[in-house]
DNA sequence: CCCAGATATTC
DNA sequence: AGATCAATATCTGGGC
């Protein structure tokens, strides 16, 4: 990547006040006044030395701070601050808001900050520009600004005539005053500053004051050393002690104010035509004036037919510095990586101080902007998690290094411990497992672009940051490494191996660039509670359980495993017998040869790409259907029982060969940012579809055990979320009331369903209604709930009938979700989580219908999911709170499983139990059931 | 080797 | 004609 060929847009800064001064004192007044007496003298000299200075640096952004009425915190601080300063003439003052009205005329935004100068304003918008990777320049005739001068900022200095303009950059402070620009404030608090009525050490000017710096290397160093400093000056320091320091206090400026802005904002060039004249009108502008700064103003660089300036690139081109030793890490963390509490207003909590969900306080995009990116390369599945290489990006800079090289580790863990509050990361998970690798933790962190992507979108199919930076930033970063015409002009040899340190820090760009874009989009819609309430903390719950992972018995796994293979091969002997040759069992194509060709069966129905389908209810039809003793039926049998062996043959397999040999546990991995509900998965293995409905896949469950050192396993799931969410959402006071009568929800349903007594409700009737509910949240048709059933469609219509007729506000509720969703666009969940539904409004009758039912489904599946997340983190809180050693280590969609250490039964079920009761407040109450056994089989309930 | 389709499992 | 939400995994068989 050459920095040449996408060069750094340029931010101009200029102090308003500073200027209108300038302007004000160099043009006679007389001259310039309409002819009611309104001086224009500062407006006139203010637009055309601003129109100088963008001709001749042609930013690509402009900001004008200025200084707001009334006192600042420095006036607190030092009660004659200013004093002196003769306050401004009327005749300039009364300019100001003209000035102002024409900046906005011509389209360059100005600000101000209640409370704070426009040196604050100056200090916070150069530290915005450095960190979107802009080249800043500060147009200011104030000394203060020096402090900002780096290796990206310079500050343009006006000489005698405002027309040669100093360029101050390091090299031309070091060479006038002897220091660097950031021991310029230390200078300054020594000798003191006159023109803002600020005293310094009597005696002492630039010269002495550079002298000590040098010699201690700082202000605080020559305070502390005061004593040695001889004669007539070192006396006077030391009697002027206190107010060094608080000089050095007020002349710090604040480079972290929320001004509403962003660098993006600054653009300029849209001049407001009508708005300008009528101004310049007022103003009594020459002809030539106008058209002169119209013109100027107008001209934005590479403005193409003045639309628009070129986009800030959503990139910034890492300045990557090198690092020696240690020593030099810490420096480089001190010069440019945002302490937590510099971000403002308090995204830095931690994850282990989970505080109660808070929809309101959804802003972030402040802090994001300001944040520190860390990127970590390696491998983070658990059980085998590797750290390779880390890089860390703050503003335009980024350095790398090895995590576990001991020169930087223990900076990087106090950079983590001190630091992790204003971080910005992409997948905190993931990092987790690789720092753990590399012995080292993250107390917090402030944004994920992984989860945040998810919560904006999540139908993306992402997950690698590769994707997010191709969905939401439009960058290929493979197309970037290895494409043509990046300054490879000639050297075509090293496209293969890319350097892995160049590599981390791209990638830890993309991390800040895709953090600065997500974070303004979250706050927007609203789903930044989301992720710093809900989704971070479950990310560190969920870490823990991966990385304990769930302990099998391989004995017994092994056991499941011959029984199961040895009927599956039996099963395959006989059904290729009745077939009369061999064939492959798991070949639907094979199956349908012999069944629908050779054997003669009618055809089934078909699949969607025409074939006719062998699934198992089909089978089923065609074993129930066949003469008994027939070929055909002997085949089918035996077809059936190998389909369902073998399957659990392969599934006891799989956990077989996750089984991490070096703890003899197996650790899945948790996806948190797949579905398009809010639900988590399970990957690698899938531990959440491990059999349960049959009493021979059950079995399966009996291989889950408690690892060495725990006794039991704890299984709490909750009742009818679903339902209970439907009560909550729908204010449905029948449906409510029967989830308060306790006792048996269906037979209580279906008494009210039907009107009958509930002793009299017959194991049928319960059946229809309690799939008539389960049914209810998907969307279910009639025709769907008939054949579930096994009843004709006309029954099923009359029990939907009776049913909304019984809870007619769930009804309403259902029809009001999808309505609502098509007005909107999307659903949301008690919580805010959103899912868009584009589909609602498809001109495909089967598209529509879909995106009917998903939107009928997703608030209460999302808010079950929201709920069970609560109750993880809630869950994984108490029990470390209370410094017990058992811990959760499934998670089921409903249900939590936790290993039970000896003599923590009773306890851990207990707060288990309420942390999930209590996750949320509904009108109806939540019901946990626990079972507690020496597997997981024992421990259903 | 990759992809789609069919089938299975779970909540 | 199609008709239940959300997932993951395995196997087959066709295509490159």
């Amino acid at each position: 990547m050459d920095p040449s060929t996408t060069p750094r847009p340029t931010l101009l800064v200029v102090d308003g006040h500073s200027l209108a001064f300038r302007a004000f004192y160099a043009l006679p007044v007389d001259n310039f006044s309409t002819e009611d007496g309104q001086a224009t003298n500062a407006v006139y000299g203010f637009l055309t030395m601003l129109s100088q200075v963008i001709e001749a640096e042609k930013p690509d952004r402009v900001g004008i701070a200025f200084d707001v009425k009334g006192g600042t915190f420095r006036n607190e601080l030092l009660t004659e601050y200013k004093g002196t300063r003769e306050a401004a003439p009327e005749e300039l003052l009364s300019q100001l808001p003209l000035i102002q009205q024409a900046l906005t005329a011509l389209g360059v935004r100005w600000i101000e900050k209640t409370g704070y100068e426009g040196d604050d304003v100056i200090a916070t918008l150069a530290t915005m520009g450095e960190r979107d990777g802009c080249r800043v320049l500060v147009l200011s005739g104030d000394r203060d600004a020096f402090q900002l001068i780096d290796d990206d900022v310079t500050v343009l200095y006006p000489g005698y005539h405002f027309k040669d303009l100093k360029h101050m950059d390091s090299a031309a402070v070091e060479a006038k005053y002897h220091v660097t620009p950031r021991q310029y404030p230390d200078l300054a608090a020594l000798r003191g500053e006159t023109s803002d009525n600020i005293p310094g050490v009597p005696g002492v000017g630039d010269g002495f004051a550079a002298k000590w710096i040098n010699q201690y290397g700082g202000l605080d160093a020559i305070i502390e050393h005061a004593d040695e400093i001889g004669g007539k000056k070192g006396e006077a320091l030391r009697e002027n002690l206190d107010q060094v320091r608080l000089n050095r206090r007020v002349n710090a400026l604040v480079r972290d104010l929320d001004l509403g802005v962003t660098i993006d904002d600054l653009g300029y060039g849209h001049v407001d035509a009508d708005l300008t004249e009528r101004l310049f009108g007022e103003l009594q502008f020459g002809e030539r004036t106008r058209t002169k700064l119209l013109a100027s103003f107008n001209t934005a660089p590479d403005a193409l037919g003045g639309q628009g300036q070129p986009a800030i690139p959503a990139i910034v081109e890492p300045l990557v510095d090198t690092l020696t030793d240690v020593a030099s890490l810490r420096m480089w963390i001190e010069q440019y990586c945002p302490p937590a509490d510099a971000t403002g207003d308090g995204p830095d909590r931690s994850l282990d101080v989970i505080a109660e969900y808070d929809r309101q306080s959804t802003q972030c995009a402040d802090a994001v902007r300001r944040s520190w990116t860390l990127y970590v390369d390696g491998d983070a599945k658990p059980g085998h998690a590797e750290a390779r290489m880390a890089a860390i990006m703050a503003g335009a800079h980024a350095v790398a290094f090895d995590p576990a090289d001991p020169r930087y580790h223990d900076t990087l863990r106090a950079l983590l411990d001190t630091h992790a509050g204003s971080l910005s990361v992409h997948g905190f998970k993931e990092l987790l497992h690789m720092l753990a690798a590399a012995d080292l933790s993250c107390p917090a962190v402030l944004f994920d672009t992984n989860l945040g992507g998810y919560l904006i979108d999540p139908d993306f199919q992402g997950g690698g940051l590769e994707e997010c930076a191709a969905h939401f930033l439009d960058i290929h970063i493979d197309e970037r490494a290895g494409g043509p015409s990046q300054g490879t002009l000639g050297f075509e040899d090293d496209d293969q191996d890319e350097d892995p340190v160049q590599r981390c820090i791209d990638h830890a760009a993309v991390v800040a660039a895709l953090a600065r874009r997500l974070a303004p989009e979250l706050e927007r819609r609203e789903q930044y509670p989301l992720l710093r309430d809900i989704e971070l903390p479950t990310s560190r719950v969920l870490f823990h359980m991966e990385r304990i992972g769930a302990s099998v018995d391989r004995v017994r796994l092994d056991e499941l495993h011959a029984q199961f293979a040895d009927e599956s091969a039996r099963m395959e002997t006989i059904a290729e017998r009745a077939a009369g040759r061999s064939l492959n069992l798991q070949s639907p194509k094979q199956l349908g040869v012999v069944l629908f060709e050779e054997m003669g069966l009618k055809p089934t129905k078909k699949t969607r790409k025409g074939s006719y389908t062998t699934n198992a209810a089909a089978l089923q039809m065609l074993y129930s259907t066949s003469e008994e003793g027939s070929k055909a039926n002997e085949f089918l049998g035996a077809l059936l029982r190998h389909r369902e062996t073998n399957k659990l043959k392969q599934i006891v397999e799989t956990l077989i060969d996750a089984i991490d040999p070096k703890d003899g546990r197996i650790h899945t991995t948790f996806t948190q940012t797949v579905t398009a509900t809010g639900r988590l998965s399970s990957v690698d293995p899938n531990l959440q579809n491990i059999p349960n409905r049959n009493a021979a896949g059950r079995e399966i469950r009996s291989g889950f055990v408690p690892g060495g050192g725990f006794v039991d396993l704890l299984s709490a799931d909750y009742s009818q979320v679903e339902l209970r969410i439907m009560a909550d959402l729908s204010g449905d006071e029948a449906l409510i009331e029967a989830f308060r009568a306790g006792a048996d929800f269906h037979r209580y349903v279906a008494s009210l369903v039907f009107g009958i007594p509930v002793d009299e409700v017959t194991p049928d009737e319960r059946a229809r209604v309690k799939a008539m509910s389960y049914g209810l949240a998907y969307g279910l048709s009639t025709y769907g709930l008939s054949k579930q059933l096994g009843i004709p469609n006309s029954e099923a219509t009359t029990l939907r009938d009776r049913y909304f007729e019984t809870f007619g506000k769930v009804h309403d509720y259902l029809e009001s979700l999808v309505a609502n969703a098509r007005r909107t666009g999307y659903t949301e969940t008690i919580f805010g989580r959103r899912r868009y539904f584009p589909d609602l409004n498809s001109p495909n009758r089967q598209r529509r219908d879909a995106a009917e039912r998903g939107a009928l489904n997703a608030p209460i599946q999302g808010s079950a999911a929201d709920i069970m997340k609560i109750a993880m983190v809630r869950a994984d809180r108490a029990l470390r709170g209370a410094k017990l050693t058992s811990r959760v280590v499934l998670q089921i969609h409903d249900e939590l499983v936790v290993e039970l250490a000896a003599g923590e039964v009773e306890e851990v079920t207990a707060l288990v139990k309420d942390a999930m009761e209590h996750a949320v407040d509904l009108a109806v109450p939540l019901d946990v059931s626990t079972g507690v056994g020496t597997d997981w089989q024992r421990a259903a309930h």
